[in-house]
DNA sequence: TAATCACAGATCGTATACAATTAGACTTAC
DNA sequence: GTAAGTCTAATTGTATACGATCTGTGATTA
């Protein structure tokens, strides 16, 4: 469903599935992707609280597993923890926003021009699979589903390009730039995308490094330009509302 | 004693004194820090296992705190993590550690071009201070302190160029440096490091970005060849003989 | 009426206790 | 003598309980 194979490591274990938690063991891991999931889709907004009981309660898990979990989440940048005040759903600044695109502007070419070098077929297959569901979903209205499959195309890049600290690094910046993008978004066109995935598609499919890293430079600095960096104001809601059934 | 200032950025608390936990609160920051302290000066060797009781019994903490401290170093790469295993000190293998030094050859000399173009003088005083604190404790024989140090040098110029998302990332790969100098290190010299950073110091006086990029490029380079990536055995010890007046 | 203070409720930080899994050692069989 | 199997001790995973800190409300006073 979500194209994270990669395909050249063997490791299996908590590091396979999707973003990978570096750490937290059982059910930790669990929440840990059902909240990033559930943030990634932007069904729970900036500065949200994520009160420990609550989500515990939510997930049918003790307070113990969810605090590790929100750590866990709070290192990966999707949230914020205050000091005996709790956690928050992350609410990147424009200025964090700015320093996210450079550096997703610095690594992410490069990722791109060493997939092109040594993308397998299968991989190509996938990643043209990729850019159709999200067509799909693109049309079909759904825009969150949309929105985390582009990223997903991006870290499924990185994957290929099989370099294991920079995959976990632009992780982190795709999760990062999905909150920003549901923060400063300006753009309403949708289809802002589909046409650079093309082109990287084309670029991997003629193992062309040096073109995949110019389109996938342009690229980001395309979405970049996209962002309308002023300060917004804060909102502030219910978690078990818009948590329903997702235990 | 440590020079991590920040030239420009006034935010306070947890993120201020030396290794940037994005978030441990309360006393697991304590221990987060002095673990790692210990581990950049090798006084942890790679793949000693941590226990959690005998963490906790050294810094007398309780497991919960020692826990979300080892999460924590887990997430900077500085520890592994078994699932019903435990932690341990972490043990790059030769491939991390190539993808390591890959990482902070893209990433370090731009970094060091953005230093260059904004470092006041009161910070080019510090650097200065820095590299003469290095010199010292490497002619005093203290190779653990001037590793320790020579690593702080690269994090102070990311926090110079004051871009806090490539300064995170600096952080977690000089942390990682430190564990694979520690076991692939080939080079006999210890003057190692002092020319190339005495020849970026003059260029940030200088506000030459180009050159700064430049050397810190080939510094970086340099050091990666300074590596002897082949597999080491492992080894085993206890915790409690090289941790005594720490707590 | 507005500002200050105090208190109560809620939430987080930490410690401890119990359950589950693993690792090592001993026994036993071949 | 070696290998397999079982059992016990140790360690981690998880839950719960208690103490500390913060936030918001209400009373009191100028």
């Amino acid at each position: 469903m979500s194209l994270n194979h990669s395909n050249k490591n063997q490791d299996a274990g908590a590091r396979s599935l999707e973003g990978d938690f570096p750490l937290p063991p059982g059910r930790s891991l669990d929440i840990c992707q059902k909240l990033q999931s559930a943030i990634l889709q932007h069904r729970l907004e900036p500065g949200l609280k994520l009160s420990e009981d609550e989500v515990g309660e939510v997930y049918g898990a003790s307070r113990t597993v969810v605090r590790a979990s929100l750590q866990a989440l709070a290192h990966s940048g999707l949230v914020t923890i205050e000091k005996n005040r709790g956690a928050f759903v992350a609410r990147p600044t424009p200025r964090e926003a700015h320093e996210v695109f450079e550096a997703r502007a610095l690594i992410e070419p490069r990722l791109a021009r060493m997939a092109a070098e040594t993308i397998s077929d299968a991989d190509l297959e996938r990643l043209k699979a990729h850019i159709d569901a999200e067509h799909a979903a693109s049309h079909a209205g759904d825009m969150g589903k949309a929105l985390s499959l582009s990223g997903s195309f991006h870290t499924a890049i990185a994957d290929i390009a099989d370099h294991k600290i920079m995959a976990q690094m632009v992780r982190s910046l795709i999760s990062r730039s999905s909150l920003i993008i549901a923060l400063y978004w300006k753009r309403v066109e949708t289809t802002c995308e589909s046409h650079s995935h093309h082109a990287l598609l084309k670029a991997f499919s003629e193992h062309d490094g040096e073109a995949a890293e110019e389109i996938q430079k342009s690229h980001i600095v395309d979405l970049h330009s996209g962002l309308d960096l002023r300060n917004k104001e804060e909102k502030t809601m219910r978690l078990s509302d818009v948590l329903s059934g997702d235990a």
